[in-house]
DNA sequence: TAGATTGTTAATCGATTAACAATC
DNA sequence: TAGATTGTTAATCGATTAACAATC
């Protein structure tokens, strides 16, 4: 069931933050907006939003707007998580605990169920309600569990081979933790968050007094 | 000393990967390397390397290439690395714990100078080498101790009423992982991170078969 | 019906790629 | 000098904004 048209990544880009905007929207009762409105609340053109909404179809209402709700779930869909997906950990550092103990994720319907580490001291020792486990056991636990989502937040000299055997093992996606580019089949989808990257681009716009 | 033309975002964006790159093309003991090469490594073209670096002036010679370690350090200078910036985290749950314990931002001259947070419980606790400081004494720390950078790594609904008290105590710059935008004046610079919204553009991307 | 606002086409703007003269 | 490769201009491609007819 994959589109017809590609979207660009530009597009793609902006879905999860409509996706905020509208939630926070519906929150607070509001049952219909205009593109108009929301451009003001955000801080984009409404050009832009109706642009980026009919990529994935006419949403709205001449006259009337859209519906609050209903663009809400329906963006929710686009983005796929109308369903859940089942996530590892690999790497319980700080990083790694942080993210098993966020709620966010979960209630967007990332179920973690699986944390691991290579640190033998840690074997079986909790966090939250998870037992780490050693990273030999990996690939057997995505068959048998039928993991899509590996995130990876061990050290970037570790996590290409960790993502290499998730990837035999027959791993969908990965969330990239580590401060390295992993090298993967096409088919598989790579999502990087470059933390020390994204400081950078901070210390250059502070140097040169750029807005947001 | 603001730069006289205005630099895009896409290629501010860029700039920490060639950085990264160029960084363990020096580790691995290359001194040299043409715009070619690094588009094979880093896949990009050729030509997008030699508009970027450009913008920033001529660090290239004709017949030669680019000298590994001097484009190295010179693109550190361009990101404002190659001097220290002083940051305090408020929130110290797992995250803010994450960043603290990293060596990668010290590393680049991020150096933590405190950690904030309003449980009392934590009071006096200790992160690393750093002692939980309560966030009422966060404006007199931002004065006394001249702090560029405030991470904010509490929860949403927190987030806005940090940022404001830090802008009101002079803060430059905001790396903001809350879940919310955070609306500042013009002249302080926010970088978000935004890590729920990087889960849904990959499951978007998982759905829809996309490369990376 | 009149007013509002979308969906969509056209115009503009910006970013990427290609090409090549300059030059090491 | 000949070969290599940059710096930079020109061509292309894509994304954003503007405009407005369609329509609720």
């Amino acid at each position: 069931m994959s589109s017809d048209k590609k979207i660009s990544s530009a597009v793609i880009r902006r879905l999860p933050r409509y996706y905020r905007y509208l939630g926070e929207i519906k929150e607070s009762g509001i049952q219909r907006i205009s593109s108009n409105e929301l451009s003001n609340r955000m801080k984009v053109t409404a050009s832009q939003i109706r642009q980026d909404l009919n990529n994935f179809g006419g949403f709205g209402q001449q006259g009337y707007g859209y519906n609050v709700e209903y663009l809400y779930e329906e963006i929710g869909k686009i983005l796929g998580i109308d369903k859940t997906h089942s996530m590892v950990i690999v790497g319980a550092g700080n990083l790694g605990q942080a993210i098993v103990n966020s709620e966010d994720f979960a209630k967007r319907g990332f179920i973690i169920r699986g944390v691991f580490d290579n640190n033998k001291e840690l074997d079986g020792r909790k966090i939250g309600e998870h037992q780490i486990m050693m990273s030999d056991r990996l690939p057997q636990f995505i068959k048998d569990e039928n993991i899509e989502i590996l995130a990876i937040t061990v050290p970037k000299d570790a996590a290409r081979e960790v993502a290499r055997v998730a990837v035999e093992a027959g791993i969908k996606a990965i969330w990239n933790f580590a401060h390295t580019d992993i090298n993967v089949p096409d088919n598989i989808v790579v999502e990087n968050v470059h933390l020390s990257e994204s400081l950078m681009r901070l210390s250059y716009n502070m140097a040169n007094h750029a807005n947001q």
